[in-house]
DNA sequence: CCGTATCCTTGATGATACTG
DNA sequence: CAGTATCATCAAGGATACGG
């Protein structure tokens, strides 16, 4: 890896600019933009393992309120990341599952998810310093 | 691939679950906890390039206001993702540059500028065929 | 079962003014 | 320059009730 050019502490990603709204966008708040609520993740992550029925999904992800759920899931149907397949019994049954765009996602989030489990030791030891070093300040 | 299992529309990565509160937690939610928000990943995109000074900061970030970037790099530092380093010039001189953890993350945000310009034009396609159909939906 | 319709609360962000 | 301090706003999310 080169490091002539200064200041870059260890081996960082070349990653485009990303702060200009002149410059072609890097795409990375549509991303964000698109999974970073609350939600939308943990739904992938339930529908990678298969297809899932609504209430299914409200089980399997804990504290959802069933609005949130119903948004989460149109959203996803919306991107195209999710199919919502209704079958016309009665009561009404509905299930959804990924379409393949959607899996796709799921190699990102566990990337992700990898990361967290890499590093969230070192962030929890950094931030118990970092409070004992300042203890009045508010940052949380 | 292993297609034994059912339902899963195409290669989707394995995942643990995630959305119960007794099960190990998987941690995602504890990434876009921490880079989810609207400014951090610009910051350690602007970053990656090299250290950069407050000011720098906030004029390569279009719109960022003063005390949200304050706000974004403290959190940064404080989870060790950013080192802040100031010399003790009159005025104040600062500047940030990222940790090996923070390095590493811009593998991570490369990895999702990657997947949002590879899957954006089919995103966009999808909701516009999916307002289409749905008029009057309030969902955006 | 699978939603929709309301109402309400809160946290994240923005605007602005001031300081070492 | 590099912040801090306040106040205002607004959208995301939660609670609850109702309906096909």
């Amino acid at each position: 890896m080169s490091l002539t050019h200064t200041g870059v502490t260890t081996g960082a990603a070349e990653l485009e600019p990303c702060g200009q709204p002149d410059h072609p966008d890097c795409g990375i708040r549509d991303v964000l933009d698109r999974v970073g609520d609350k939600w939308s993740v943990l739904v992938v992550v339930e529908l990678a393992n298969g297809p899932r029925r609504f209430r299914e999904l409200q089980r399997a992800i804990d504290g959802i309120s069933q609005r949130m759920l119903t948004l989460t899931v149109r959203r996803l149907e919306r991107d195209g990341l999710a199919l919502r397949t209704v079958y016309p019994t009665v009561p009404a049954q509905v299930d959804y599952r990924l379409t393949e765009t959607g899996a796709s996602l799921t190699h990102l989030v566990k990337a992700l998810a990898d990361w967290s489990l890499e590093h969230r030791a070192d962030i929890a030891r950094s931030r118990e310093s970092y409070d004992n070093d300042h203890p009045e300040n508010e940052i949380r």
